[in-house]
DNA sequence: TTTTTTTTGTAGTACGTTATACACTTTCTA
DNA sequence: TAGAAAGTGTATAACGTACTACAAAAAAAA
């Protein structure tokens, strides 16, 4: 109808017709391969240009590559996970591969099934975010397709690692929150009921949690609550700070979005922050940033994360085997939720500012 | 090695074997095609099972479906795009397909190209998020593959879409800020250097904006004020509207983000909202509704447009051709950074007033 | 020269699946 | 009970690309 582009798509047949060579020479054209003239492959390229030839990724991905590559992503509001996904694809589109993102849903079956669904896809490479599940089983598929795990530490044989210094970024908070004052810092955990091991993030976090207090001599104070990392387990964690008789003085959630949880409860209960209470959180979302939020919490520089996968996982994909782990460092990024905790009660305000 | 999944997978014809049939039985029973018997359905099944077979899709795309398809999104940063991409997902899953989440990047070029690769990819339907283009193109592509297009109106005879009613959406808005009382408001308009038709929503809603002015009798009130919608572009339009004399009682910004960025050259000048100025926005991205924020807006439900653009596409790869616009109405939700515009407060506020 | 190596190009098959065409049964219809 | 229709299964040709062999030609070494 409209110019031809719905009567056939040109195959790699048609180019090779059309230039007056064979099909293997025009696939060695477009895979720039070894063994053409300079000749043939001007020739050729110019015979797909004229047709409009684009290679069929479906055929191609039976015997080679699809040169795409996916990412999988439990949740796509996370704002933290959509800067990683822009890193990687940054650095993907630069190296002429396709990304894709694979939302998975929350829950492990959901994210073991959707890595399979990859696999059978063709994907040249998959990176995964903060995955669940075992380490055997995360190199179990590694063994199969170039594998790449964003913000879980540790290291297989078979599988990069790029994260940021968990352990570190919770010291800092706590270093933060001391040197303002605080003596009695909860933090809010993220649990899940599965089996997670050592590496995942937020079991870092809270480890870096417990050894600044331990190292501020505040062991005694170390109060865990155990939440989820969302907006509502937060808010639950918030109330039940709330309800105890022996309140901290200071809040600190693992993770931006639980973080708004716990404000979001406190400012029901009209509880003033930070003068009444300070909360910090880690990731720094674009939210946290916005004025009357304005939330201490941890730089990762999520873009950097990302492009750091895309490469790592563009290598393996390119033939590399040792494996890599990339720890990135964090940054605390001070803002208004956090200050000096009230002495004395009312006339709390002037012991905060000469602070 | 570890089990022998490392060996070697399982094809079609390795099921067909180990069940004692012909191939052609095995993929019948896999597509759910007609011609096979009960029994047949269960030995093969049980064989699929038993050899931990999966089909693969490289292979399934060069004759059949992929049983996948793809959601081009310009920017996953924003929130109301991912709630969009979470209502198609939940869709397709019900439906046995995957969805991929494919990040065009900004511009229409690369959108085009975004497209064109999964075409490519043997993707076998595609949904677009309010994309940029003349319709011709659009109905271009939608002659190959089936596609509907996420938040732009109108229609053509090949192509679906799902859209909020952003006349009537824009409409409430000034509805209800003239039922507090402004008869001063700015609209905050996404503009674009190219040709863009009248079927975006941005075109939409500006003329939902002006129709309502008229509609109230205050079409010498209307004041247009040309930006991007971006926290950037929503900052310098703030900027633009405080710097002027004449300055609106109510500022209406197309977009949440950009009524951020409005709030926060508010916020930055010491401009009180909403004792001073009243700000609303549209889309009622997750953001808006934290306490601090708590910003009017119009809600989309992205949601239910995620899910019923899922659902549109599905019906299309599975062989619908007439077309199908589907509106949906909008919300408004009104929360705290619109009031009454200050009658008696402040001295200015006098000579403005009654203006 | 002749032999060996390198370069350049081609034939032809494999990849895993779908789907068309057909053969054979069984079940309905008249 | 013949004939038609419906049900059940198989053989086999695509689909578009990659790649292993291998042949032919050109270049280098002997």
């Amino acid at each position: 109808m409209s110019k031809g582009s719905a009567d056939k798509r040109p195959t790699i047949v048609d180019v090779a017709r059309h230039a007056g060579v064979s099909t293997a020479a025009a696939s060695k054209v477009l895979r720039d391969a070894y063994g053409v003239s300079p000749e043939m492959k001007a020739k050729v390229q110019a015979s797909m240009k004229s047709l409009g030839y684009r290679p069929l990724a479906s055929a191609r991905g039976m015997r080679g590559r699809t040169h795409t590559v996916a990412v999988v992503v439990a949740d796509l509001h996370n704002e933290f996970s959509s800067l990683l996904v822009e890193g990687i694809r940054r650095e993907c589109e630069r190296q002429k591969y396709r990304l894709l993102a694979a939302p998975a849903g929350s829950g492990k079956d959901a994210q073991d099934r959707m890595v399979e669904d990859l696999v059978d896809r063709g994907m040249d490479g998959i990176i995964l975010i903060s995955p669940l599940g075992t380490d055997e089983e995360l190199e179990t598929v590694a063994k199969n397709v170039p594998m790449v795990v964003l913000g879980r530490h540790g290291s297989s044989p078979d599988l990069d690692s790029v994260a940021a210094d968990d352990f570190t970024g919770a010291g800092l908070v706590v270093d933060h929150l001391v040197g303002l004052g605080h003596r009695r810092i909860a933090y809010v955990n993220h649990t899940t009921d599965g089996k997670n091991d050592a590496r995942l993030p937020e079991e870092v976090r809270v480890r870096g949690y417990v050894d600044a207090m331990i190292r501020h001599g505040l062991g005694d104070g170390i109060d865990i609550v155990q939440s989820q990392w969302s907006q509502e387990g937060g808010e639950e964690a918030g109330k039940l700070i709330l309800s105890r008789p022996d309140r901290p003085t200071a809040v600190f959630a693992g993770c931006d979005v639980a973080a708004f949880g716990v404000l979001t409860a406190l400012w029901g209960a009209g509880i003033r922050v930070p003068d009444e209470l300070s909360v910090a959180g880690f990731d720094n979302i674009f939210t946290s940033s916005l004025a009357p939020i304005s939330m201490t919490t941890v730089d990762q520089s999520g873009l950097d994360m990302g492009v750091a996968a895309g490469r790592l996982l563009l290598e393996r994909v390119g033939g590399r085997t040792d494996a890599v782990n990339t720890v990135l460092r964090p940054t605390l990024v001070p803002r208004e939720t956090t200050a000096a905790p009230a002495a004395t009660g009312k006339v709390l305000n002037l012991a905060r500012d000469d602070a």
